[in-house]
DNA sequence: TGCTATACTATGTTATACGTAGTATGCGGA
DNA sequence: TCCGCATACTACGTATAACATAGTATAGCA
């Protein structure tokens, strides 16, 4: 399933936060799992991923550490702060919030329904 | 519940569809329509609404004709296109691909809590 | 007459998703 | 040993929507 770009705004760093909820990942390890975890639906290209994260950086929710691999190469691993941490509650609310909308208006399945349909 | 500006892309387009599937509405309609539906939480302004329409009509999602209301004011009355018909059943179609894979990242709560949570 | 709710138009700003392009390294196979 | 590929990241430009702000105009009511 193919998700529109005006879609993608506001759920990509979401996920990328509550993903660096767990434990450090460096952006190409995001990419994968992002992808696979959401079977495709949140697949993030290289070109939104890693501005995405620097903008985080700068915003200060998360930090990072340039840290040679097992592998020799070098990456740079990104954790949360405790500002990211904050963020990720704030917007995990707020997506609650607006799905709860969109089920008020009929646009995603109704409770009785939710199990079958995103099943 | 106050959303911030970019969790809000895509989710006012999808509504105002969903609004219009049933009868045909005019802007102001929309606007209170949507923050009395939603609980405030898709409450659009008016300088994002119309523009909105414009955009949608242009589009050719929507078509709109310009009438009198009862109260003998002019009002521009919306209502869906065959393109915006389908274009509605695509757009509900990933929302719910996008709160799958919200619900698999363990950004909306489960199924077995989805009852209570968005109740 | 003046105030308020209704109804719409117009313009500029900001943020971000993504296309495209480019750099550099480790590793396995021919 | 050398080539190709997956890995890992950087950089720049474009398009678009949400919103702030401002302005216009009318109906109804006190």
């Amino acid at each position: 399933m193919r998700i529109e770009r005006e879609l993608m705004r506001g759920a990509g760093p979401v996920a990328v936060l509550k993903l660096l909820e767990r434990h450090e990942m460096y952006g190409y390890e995001l990419i994968d799992a992002l992808s696979k975890r959401s079977e495709g639906v949140l697949a993030l290209g290289q070109s939104t991923l890693y501005p995405m994260l620097y903008n985080m950086e700068a915003k200060g929710l998360i930090e990072s550490t340039e840290r040679a691999a097992p592998s020799g190469r070098e990456r740079r691993y990104y954790r949360l702060t405790r500002t990211g941490h904050a963020q990720l509650a704030q917007q995990t609310e707020q997506w609650v919030a607006i799905s709860r909308a969109m089920l008020a208006l009929g646009i995603l399945p109704g409770p009785t329904t939710t199990q079958e349909a995103l099943a």
